[in-house]
DNA sequence: AGATATTTGTTCGTATGTATC
DNA sequence: GGATACATACGAACAAATATC
């Protein structure tokens, strides 16, 4: 269980949790984080979930996004097509 | 066509149709229930169509999920595996 | 063996509505 | 009014197992 501080957002309060587990690598690149797992771990609505996976992404670059796929750990992977 | 209310999530008013179904024995047990088919009667999503089958089978326990086969009116059946 | 269809499982993208602060 | 947070509901893509032909 996580206690909610009052004085910070709640989708923060997550986005630090798994900055702390990436950074300190205890979350290994290529790690999939998705959605749906942090509304159960946190018991967050998914919009809430969203927003932090989103500051994860856009803020901090920790982490990339695949659409139907899932997010993962690590940076966002050259697209290198021709 | 179904007339949607509006105060009752559209997900709860298939599934409350699904279960008179099944208790009045017009769904007899072992009966499919898929998703596409609520899909379709309903005019439903496919999130939602899963949202009423999954409380018809955690809440309601009316029906039990074989994954990749369907979801089948009944008791879950007792897995009697040695 | 192989192709196809069916079905659930999982995931993200988007939008709306309600309520609270 | 804006930010936060919840629930609902649409759509879409991909995977995997099963059944049938």
């Amino acid at each position: 269980m996580i206690e909610w501080r009052e004085d910070v957002p709640r989708w923060r309060q997550v986005a630090n949790v798994i900055r702390r587990r990436i950074e300190s690598g205890e979350y290994r690149p290529g790690r999939l984080l998705s959605e749906n797992a942090l509304m159960q771990e946190f018991g967050i609505a998914r919009n809430t979930a969203r927003k932090s996976i989103a500051w994860l992404r856009e803020e901090k670059r920790l982490i990339y996004t695949r659409p139907n796929l899932g997010s993962f750990v690590g940076p966002e992977p050259e697209d290198d097509e021709e």
